[in-house]
DNA sequence: TCAATTCCGAGTGAATCAGTGTGAATTAAA
DNA sequence: TTTAATTCACACTGATTCACTCGGAATTGA
């Protein structure tokens, strides 16, 4: 039940384009120093990223990457899907085209893993990027204390 | 978010082992025809299975296996954390031994994991043997119809 | 013009996956 | 006592995926 890195930077990556979202592009560079990635790997990342239309980018001398809308209209799921994939614990239940399973009875422990494909959904759809970024805020003025 | 072969295919084979608790010791061979799972690969799961006490064995002629212990004191999540690891979506938030991140700063990113481990691991171990085979009986009913 | 950037595609070493195959040890039944 | 059914142990493998690296072209503000 893990994460690649795809998921895990992706959502990194995401959430410091929200975090200065509103300002001026930020280029790639400094997106990886802040999130302690790889840059050439990163590059990979965004293009996913921005070929399914969750990041746009400017070229050129002091171009970058900026959202493509709203924090509050990015999910974690959006990230995740786009990243890594429909939520799938098993191919059988796959969000988009479930892999036929040749189980000739009805499958008890293929709807236990649509359970759990439908628990993953619903927490990650939950979550926008609006959301971590007030917790974050939180977070902060906790620290300040 | 994919679970391996190895959580599949050990849940399908507890689940067959669980609707034949109380009988004889079932021979691998049954339970890989009638899960349709490689009897050379089961071997191997099941051993892990063996190891970590969730089933026994009987060798020799008539032999196989039964369930350690009642289906209604194996969950899901058990079964998962011995075939896959600890649940954990991404490294730094493991069950167990959770990798050092060397984020400065508080992670937000991390804490959304964290609540996707709890989401799982809270459902996985919420679903017994004993719930599936309710569900399986359920469906049988309703089938008959 | 130049430097900073995105964009594109190819290549790569290591690890993991999903098995297969061989043969020894054990035990109930014939 | 032999035989057949079974678990057990361990080594091997081909394919795929992972997590990158690298080189260079295209774009654009200063």
């Amino acid at each position: 039940m893990r994460l690649s890195t795809r998921g895990h930077y992706g959502l990194k990556a995401m959430f410091d384009l929200a975090q200065h979202y509103g300002t001026e592009p930020i280029p790639l560079k400094t997106v990886a120093e802040r999130q302690n990635i790889s840059e050439n790997y990163l590059e990979q990342l965004i293009a996913t990223l921005r070929k399914t239309g969750l990041v746009k980018s400017v070229r050129g001398s002091q171009g970058g990457y900026i959202l493509a809308r709203d924090p509050e209209k990015i999910t974690v799921g959006d990230i995740i899907r786009v990243m890594e994939g429909p939520i799938a614990p098993v191919d059988c239940v796959s969000e988009i085209e479930p892999a036929e399973c040749i189980q000739s009875e009805y499958c008890i422990t293929r709807s236990v893993w649509a359970r759990v494909r439908d628990s993953l959904a619903e927490l990650m759809d939950s979550i926008s990027l609006a959301d971590m970024l007030r917790d974050a805020d939180k977070a902060e003025q906790e620290r300040r204390i």
